[in-house]
Formats: structure tokens, sequence, C-alpha cells
DNA sequence: ACTCTCCTTGTAACCGATTACAAAGACATT
DNA sequence: AATGTCTTTGTAATCGGTTACAAGGAGAGT
């Protein structure tokens, strides 16, 4: 038997409709009623049931998403974080409706929204900010809620890590992109390099240039190898480009970790081999995400959540090799 | 004001109950009547609403979609799918849930499922099969009803495409994979071949094997040139392998299209160049999984529906070029 | 003490479907 | 013609909420 508002009406000594005024706070009700209501539903654990709610308010309640168009092809990350947060959602019953990158093309905006990666100055927040439209970022906002990984800590720890393996040519795989994370990334990168007196300005470091994919990590790689650019080690500002990185290097004929060692960011799974890398916890981000938008729904506050990282050691680094034969030749495979 | 049973009901003569037995077919209802309302909803428009449909057999209809666990890694494709797939649905007003590959640890099963690319014998579908669920396919099953795009014909008008234009040292750049609509494509390509006189066993040809990605195709030619294989013009089993071949030969200082000529298929949007490539409508495609999910719910025979995909023509492929300068030598960047 | 507000709460209609139940008709049987 | 059976259809309750309306009760003002 489902629990309903009749239930918790008569547990709490009320009408039904004093319940649902309770739930939908538009009309006053006497705080010591509210209270012991709301004692009554959490102890209970009475979630409302959306369908009535919808046939009722004649007006669907959805949460919309909105991934940029760029993203379609970061997929693997956007793939997990999507179906992450459908799960979350599902559980609590709220309807997800995904809108295309356009949002001015929807007939209808849904009652809140959810931003995937928002770079700086992103004409979707702006249409959703002008519009009232209470909204939660996945990525960093001045003013809206935000949950993003603690990008600076994961970028510090990798690139310590790399350190204290005693590598000291530590040439950096970024992926250009205006987003405020992968900023982060680069002060983390930046900051481990500064205690190690390798200068946090990054002047010594070499710095390729990939698109966050595969195949831009690995021709970044392959053409500034084959230019004659060489590190003993190489933090990649994301797993789909580190595993670019290993192959390239793997046709050069350089050995992956015996004479590079790399790290990514991320944290996918199901990878070939086990990358060294900074996890991030995918469904914990979902979480918050969610959080926030019931959060924001209710008027509250925005806030920030940022979500902890972690390092996770794999195969692909290991401590600096003076003088390592491979790396005198790059011999083409 | 919204189109609701009453309004059927009163225009047709009969009442609400009338109408909702039309709806449901549970009950039987004089055949002359049921035309009567049919035609009457179909007059106006009527579309049920899932919510009060919801509330009231308070049990809810969901369509289950499930992806293969390697689809994450297909991405612009299967996003582009989803995208679409979701679209058709949300406007019929059926709700879908995504479930993980493994389908047995949902507790509830949806009442329909569609599943995206499944290779032979996928325990998935046995799984459905056995429960009896009404199943769909975007693919290929002997007794399931499926959609499909035209593998075969696409396949044979790119590879006729290039025989055209004088291209005879055609190779293949295939992705493994054992699905039905890959070995299709390979057999329309065979078709072509055999027509120019080139045999149709593809003994002669040669035939690089990728992984459907980007990096994939790009090793894969890449490996294949500089260990001297040549050819004139290359057919690649998907758009993604195209653009990594494009990166390869582009790497190895070949000229696509005057050296040599590449098609994809698949037809993805907003790559960075125009592509010769056999595009598959993808809307389409999802429109044709939810019409055979409709009528596998009313348990109407399983059928194919199998999509027509057209050849675009992009600035991949040319008329062969006897004697190319750059063919002579290849030459890395 | 008596109105007059204002705040809180109960009552009941309603959202758009489904379906158990019963009534009405059609048709066959005796 | 009366009775019984079967089919088709209308009626009304129901699903789980929301909300207009009205009633009850507590203070405030005179």
């Amino acid at each position: 038997m489902k629990l309903t508002i009749q239930h918790i009406a008569v547990r709490a000594g009320v009408s039904k409709g004093t319940v649902s005024r309770v739930l939908n706070a538009r009309t006053t009700v006497a705080e010591s009623t509210r209270i012991r209501v709301l004692a009554v539903m959490d102890e209970l654990g009475y979630r409302p049931d959306p369908a009535a709610r919808e046939l009722s308010l004649r007006t669907k309640h959805t949460l919309g998403l909105s991934l940029a168009r760029a993203d379609r092809r970061l997929a693997p990350y956007f793939v997990l974080f999507r179906q992450a947060l459908f799960r979350e959602l599902q559980e609590l019953g709220i309807p997800v409706e995904e809108l295309d990158e356009d949002l001015a093309s929807s007939k209808r905006l849904p009652s809140a929204m959810l931003v995937l990666s928002a770079e700086a100055q992103d004409p979707r927040v702006e249409f959703l900010l002008e519009r009232n439209v209470p909204t939660v970022l996945v990525g960093h906002h001045e003013s809206l809620s935000c949950v993003a990984p603690a990008d600076e800590d994961g970028a510090y720890q990798a690139t310590r890590h790399l350190l204290e393996l005693g590598h000291r040519q530590i040439a950096l795989l970024s992926g250009i992109k205006s987003r405020q994370g992968v900023v982060d990334r680069e002060s983390g990168f930046a900051r481990a390099m500064g205690e190690y007196g390798m200068g946090s300005d990054l002047s010594g470091v070499n710095r390729l240039v990939g698109n966050f994919e595969l195949l831009g990590g690995y021709r970044a790689v392959r053409r500034a190898w084959e230019g004659g650019v060489r590190f003993s080690a190489l933090f990649c500002e994301s797993d789909e480009m580190a595993v670019g990185a290993v192959g390239a290097l793997e046709d050069l004929g350089v050995g992956v970790p015996q004479d590079v060692s790399i790290v990514g960011f991320d944290g996918m799974p199901e990878l070939p081999y086990r990358l060294t890398t900074v996890a991030q916890d995918i469904p914990a981000i979902a979480r918050g995400a969610v959080e926030l938008l019931l959060e924001a729904l209710q008027e509250m506050p925005a806030r920030r959540i940022v979500n902890p990282v972690s390092l996770v050691l794999g195969n692909t680094t290991a401590p600096f090799n003076t003088a390592p034969l491979s790396m005198a030749s790059s011999r083409a495979s």
C-alpha cells in the first residue's frame, strides 16, 4: 500500500488539505502544525506521487538538462554523468527533460535547470538568469549554485606524485578550453611545481595542447616528441588525452612508464589498462547537483559544492629512470 | 484547454467509459463504435494524458532503454540517437528509463524495451525474450522487431561512388565488431567491387582494422601506410574512423582528396570539414523504433524497418589522380 | 461585551484517466 | 410472448494530490 497524503494527515491529526499546504508552502500554515506535519512525513519517509501532483497541477514539474554542444564529443565523461544523474532523479521521481543547446527554441522552460560544463559567459546561463529559472551548474559561476570536482587539489596531488617519484621534466598536456576547471587544474599543477622549486609560473614547462579527446592527445604528444620535445613525465588534463598520449608514445617506441610516466584526470572506468589518474566521484557530483537544485527550487541561497577527488595509482607512473635507453633515439614504430 | 477523454466522448456520442475502453482494448467494444471513436480521436488529434493514466493505473508505463556498455565510447552516434529518441518519446508523453547493461539488476522491468546495438547472441536480448518483455532492437534479430539503416545499400553507393571516380585501389577500414550491420556494410562494399570486376571476395583488398573510434582509425591508417600499404581511396565503416584516417594521412603528408579519397559512414554533424559520407537519418530511425515499440505493446507481429540512407558528397573524395606526386614518398610530418 | 479582522484549517470539488457494477438491448430458445 | 444469455454501454467511485471557499477561533478596537 502506497503512503499517501491521507496517512500523513491522520497521523499528524490534521486534514489532507493542510498536509498539502505544508507541501506547497504557497499558503501560510501555523508554524507549530507545519513542524508536526514535516516530522510525520520525515518519520514515515513520505514522498509525494509525481503523477498525482502533475495531474492536479496540470503542469509538469520537470528538470531540464542542458549539455553544451561540444560535449557530444567529450563523450565518456558526460555519458557517465548523465547516467548517474538520471539514476538519482529517477529515485526521487523527478522527471528530466533534455534540452537543446539553444534553450530559446524550447517552447516551455522546465521549472529548474541543470547546465553542464558552462564556459565563462555561457549564453545559456545568461538566458536562464534573465528568465529567473532556478539554475545549477556543473562548473563555476559567480552567483549561481555550482558543483565541481576539486580540480586544483587533484592536479596538485597528481603533480606532487610525479615530483615525489623524482621527475623534474614534467610536461603539461592541456586542453585549451576556457573553463574554470581547467584553469584550476593548471594552477594546482603550478603550485606543486613551485613547491619543488620548479617555478610556479610554468615558464620552464613544456605545454602540449590537445582538445580533451583521444586523438587530440595522441597527435599533440606525437608531434611534440617528434619535434624533439622531451619529458620524463606528463600530466594530462583528461583521461582521454592520457590514453591518446600513451598510444602515441607506444607508437614511438617510448616505454610507459619506464621512460615516461603519465597521469590523467577524471577517473574513467574500463580503460584497457590501469592509468594513474585523479578520480572524480561522478555519482557524488550528480547527487550534489540534485541537492543544489532542490535547494534552488526553494529559493535557498546559492552555494558551491566542491567534490573531493582522489589520486588512483595505476601502471602508468614509475620512479624517474636516469639515462633510459629508449630516450636516446626516438624511433618510429 | 486540454483535450480530454470527455470531449471525445461527447463528440462521438458515447460516454467517457466507452472511450476509455476503446483506448485500452481490454474489454470488448462494438466494432462500429470503436471505429467512430477512433475517428474522432484522430480527427481532434487526441493524446491521453500520461499523468492521469499513470495515476489511475497506479503503475508507471515506462519504456526502458539499454545501450551496450561499449557504446559509451562510440559516443557521438549514440548520443545523437538517444537525443532523437528522447525527443520523440517526450512528444508522445512516454517516460523513459535508462537501464544498466545488466538488466537483471533492475528491480522492476519496464513495460517495453529498446535495445541498442545488440550483437549476435546478446545476453540482454535473451533475458528479455525469456521474460516476455516486448522488445525492439536497433540492429538485427531473427524474431524481434528491428530498425536498422540500409547498411548494405549505403556501402554499395559509397563504394560505387569511389569506383566511378576511377579508383581501383580501394582499401577498407573496418571496425571488427560482430554486428550484423557491419557485415552488411562489407557486403555492400563487396557487391560494388564485384560489379567493377574487382572480385567480390575482397581478396585483393587491403583491410585495415580500427575500432570505430577516432584514434583507432588514425592508428590503423598510419600504421598501414607506414608499413607500405597503398591505396587511392578508403572506405571507412564509421565517420569517426574516417576523421581519424584523414588526420593520419594529413600527418603523413598525404593529401586528401588529391592523393587519397575518403568516405565515411553515419553522417555525423559538425565535423571540422565536409566529409563524403553515407548519412543516416537518425531521427527517422528513432521514430521507427518508437513505432515498432508501440506495435509490440499491442502484440502486433514483429517486423523490420530498413531506413534509407543517402550518400552525401563532401570534400574528401576526388577523381583518381594518376601518378600523384606525394604518393611516391611518404614523408612523415 | 460585541463586532470586526485576520489567520488557520476543514470540506469538497476537481485534474484526466480506469474499471467494477449494473442497466439496457439484441437475439435465441422454449 | 416470456425468459434467459450475452454483448455493449452508461454510471459512479477511485487513484493522490491541489485549492477555492467557508467556517472556526483568537485578538484588537470601541
